[in-house]
DNA sequence: CTTGCGTCCTGCTCGC
DNA sequence: TGCGAGCAGGACGCAA
């Protein structure tokens, strides 16, 4: 289920590859799956000049979770993964895989590949934009800051506009763009926010360690390579390593890394959530406790690895 | 306007 | 061993 880090994982792998190449055939298998710019699902004739044939690439970009495949002619490709979809970069001799929606051949001098869009689930989607200004309007100005390097006050200002509750606001792509319900947990867990707290009862403290923690489980887990879990993989194919490090998602019943506790889990904000219930405090007024807490993990810690 | 919930879709896991 | 139910989730449409 690929989030910020696996998109741009993808990103940068596609980068590599595509600049600089011309697209010189395009195939579309399901036609729902692409969206010309007035949102109509059949392009017609045009489905070849939205699918950038004929077009040399330019630049692959990110915002949040979207790709942009641009050309040097000003049409581009919006790329929404959803919960299943890849982008496959096929060396001439490989096997083909199911559900392949989409599929641009390209050159570059002598060389040629493809890369194909698969998408089992079809949540995700190609939406084509005719220039930069397009792009802009319908795409990226609805997307709020890209969560990779979002200031913790501007963090601060968004949540505080809402009375969500926190794990709903961070899905939200127009409040920050980039996060999905994995990093959403994970990020709740290292800054010790309860999932449950109304986004605008924040404290500027609590919204300083949010912030924190957003940027630096992002920028760990795109060095990983981001977190495969089921569908996800980069276009060469390769798995990201960051799932070893997931501290609360998944983890619903298992001891809190930090507390010992066991974490909780429940739906919230429509989305599987676990956190722990104990060092994710749901009132403001105690951090005390927590180190307090905190303090007496360390000390149970110290003492069991003495003793072994 | 804001918020919350149902829906889409397929593949995998679990239980009988 | 086989099969069906349940679950996973991003984004959007609609209702309160």
């Amino acid at each position: 289920m690929p989030e910020l880090p696996e998109v741009e994982t993808i990103r940068a792998q596609l980068a590599e590859f595509l600049p600089g190449a011309t697209v010189s055939r395009v195939r579309l298998r399901r036609r729902d799956v692409l969206r010309s710019p007035t949102g109509s699902r059949r392009g017609g004739r045009n489905i070849p000049d939205w699918m950038l044939g004929n077009s040399t690439i330019r630049d692959v970009e990110r915002q949040g979770k979207q790709l942009h495949i641009a050309s040097t002619g000003g049409r581009g490709l919006v790329v929404r993964l959803g919960m299943s979809g890849r982008l496959i970069l096929e060396p001439p001799d490989d096997p083909p895989a199911n559900h392949r929606h989409a599929t641009w051949e390209l050159v570059r001098g002598t060389e040629r590949f493809k890369l194909h869009f698969v998408d089992p689930r079809r949540f995700g989607g190609l939406f084509a934009t005719r220039d930069p200004e397009d792009l802009e309007a319908r795409f990226w100005s609805r997307l709020g800051p890209d969560a990779l390097d979002v200031g913790s006050r501007a963090l601060a200002e968004r949540l505080g506009g809402t009375r969500r509750v926190v794990k709903a606001a961070l899905l939200d792509q127009a409040l920050v763009a980039g996060l999905g319900n994995i990093y959403v947990d994970e990020a709740l867990h290292e800054a010790r926010i309860s999932p449950l707290r109304p986004a605008n009862s924040l404290l500027s403290s609590e919204t300083n360690r949010l912030g924190k923690a957003i940027r630096r489980i992002l920028k760990a887990a795109c060095t990983q390579g981001g977190t495969t879990l089921r569908d996800y993989r980069q276009p060469d194919g390769s798995q990201g390593a960051f799932s070893r490090r997931l501290r609360a998602y998944g983890r619903a019943g298992k001891p809190c890394d930090r507390c010992g506790s066991l974490l909780v889990t429940d739906v919230i904000g429509g989305r599987t959530t676990t956190w722990c219930g104990v060092c994710q405090e749901l009132s403001t007024d105690n951090s005390h406790l927590h180190s307090c807490r905190q303090a007496a993990f360390d000390e149970k810690k110290r003492s069991t690895s003495s003793s072994s």
